[in-house]
DNA sequence: CTAATAGTTTCCATTTCTGTTAAATATTAA
DNA sequence: TTAATATTTAACAGAAATGGAAACTATTAG
């Protein structure tokens, strides 16, 4: 399988847990603290601080650290591999609408 | 939270396994018979059967008999899920762009 | 130096997801 | 009718993901 096929599937794998995908939701308005992020979807601190690992490595968010408190880390979205997923979405628009014409050229001409 | 939501995730957690999104791909091209996807992609005829309940399931792919021998299932992709999630990643380009023009502004102005 | 804070990592039990094999169903062919 | 075909369902074992609790690390505050 190509890399690129690889890494849709890395991308759609992070998205498909429904408190990872609520996380991504709120990084598109900001970027935000982890203990933030933990207070507002309502799970633990550990549990956010995994499911934050699992967006880092399919590229999804990144991490840094607070300038003037480098405990904090402050999680930003990255917009390639969302970017990423919409080509493939487009790309699957344009086969779908060749397909709507080819059937209909095939029903305008039903010579069987 | 909402249906609309619930919906994405459910569309996401379906396109997440690599088999199902293979299939996917080569729906988009046409539509197939589930022995060729499973011969295709290379998997067990009770293995794909599965996969495509859940992509049916989840609303991304609909089944229908042959109309000369309803013995076989014809799988097609149904546009609607992938529209919805088009659209969120729509969302997230526009709030993506929003943060960077704040973020432009700021620095245009740093009288801290 | 000590305590407090912000987050992460580890360990574990539980649930969910995979893939295999065997059996079942429905439909067409002989 | 019987056999063959196309596909699904059931049963099961192993792998992977999830979430909780406790321990750990790094940094700042007192």
């Amino acid at each position: 399988m190509s890399a690129a096929a690889e890494n849709l599937d890395r991308t759609l794998a992070a998205l498909a847990d429904p408190y990872r995908r609520r996380v991504v939701d709120l990084l598109r308005e900001r970027p935000r603290r982890a203990g933030e992020l933990a207070e507002v979807v309502q799970i633990a601190f550990p549990l956010m601080s995994r499911h934050l690992k699992t967006l880092r490595e399919s590229g999804l968010v990144e991490e840094d650290r607070d300038e003037f408190d480098s405990r904090v880390r402050i999680y930003r979205l990255r917009p390639g591999p969302m970017a990423d997923l919409k080509v493939w979405l487009e790309e699957t628009e344009a086969l779908w609408s060749r397909q709507l014409l080819a059937l209909k050229a095939h029903l305008q001409k039903p010579r069987k």
